[in-house]
DNA sequence: CTTAATGCAAACCGTTTGCATAGAT
DNA sequence: ATCTATGCAAACGGTTTGCATTAAG
């Protein structure tokens, strides 16, 4: 399954990139700094190097399987590149990430890039906030 | 005029920090990396160095003076925070910012925190594209 | 006179790169 | 057999910090 992915954007298929692959398609976490990934991978007894996850995900990133984001004041975090666009909302306290979808901020964005003559390459879109739990405690 | 501002927050009147707040409020270029800042100090005669120039923004920030924002894979830029909270347009080729504000954007912004139940502290709304001078160029 | 602010250079940290080796086709 | 991918360590670039000096109140 991951090798097909790999043989459809033409990459030889390595052990980095399985393991790189199969973590990002994982539940529950979708978001990926290269050092918690690096050392995800490390306690499952892979052998890769922190430049390889690095080099994987910027090559993942260009290929378009992910999406790479600047999180204000963050290191950056890689995601799966869904192909249906979506904004996050961030935990200022614990860093939990959400994701959601409103067409009508889509549309919207897209009619303000019109209205400036920006011929639109990308947007985002982060709503930084303390979750629920995090109030509670 | 800007060492009232300073008086207000209780910092200190030094050079440096009137020389920034100064540019801060130029009309124009309305965001500024410290490096960029820097060499226009540098070249205007301010004897200033790059790190006073980020501690002068890191507590402008603190202060709520300036707002710090991180544009994808790029370096740190810092403007006046104007309290009217705005979204930004950037050109991917030169780097040009544009400000918008959409009230339908900031309405939906609200609804969506609510809906996963975060209290929003901040949100970011950044639309990457081409400008029109660089299309025709 | 006292304490904060500054410039300089060194440290820092996330990320990238050079290079020799290991591995995929 | 060829050429790419990898691990390691060193380099890099933006940002921060330690420290001796200067300046504000």
């Amino acid at each position: 399954m991951y090798e097909k992915i790999l043989q459809k954007v033409g990459l030889k298929i390595t052990n980095p990139r399985l393991e790189i692959l199969k973590l990002l398609h994982q539940q529950g976490s979708h978001h990926w700094s290269a050092e918690i990934a690096h050392q995800y991978l490390v306690d499952l007894g892979v052998d890769v190097g922190i430049a390889t996850v690095y080099r994987v995900f910027t090559q993942f990133e260009m290929l378009g399987l992910v999406k790479r984001h600047s999180f204000e004041g963050d290191r950056s975090v890689f995601e799966l590149n869904d192909l249906e666009h979506h904004d996050h909302l961030v935990c200022v306290e614990c860093g939990l990430v959400e994701e959601f979808v409103d067409p009508l901020i889509e549309e919207r964005q897209l009619a303000m890039a019109q209205k400036f003559q920006f011929a639109m390459t990308d947007h985002r879109l982060v709503i930084y906030g303390v979750c629920a739990p995090c109030r509670k405690s």
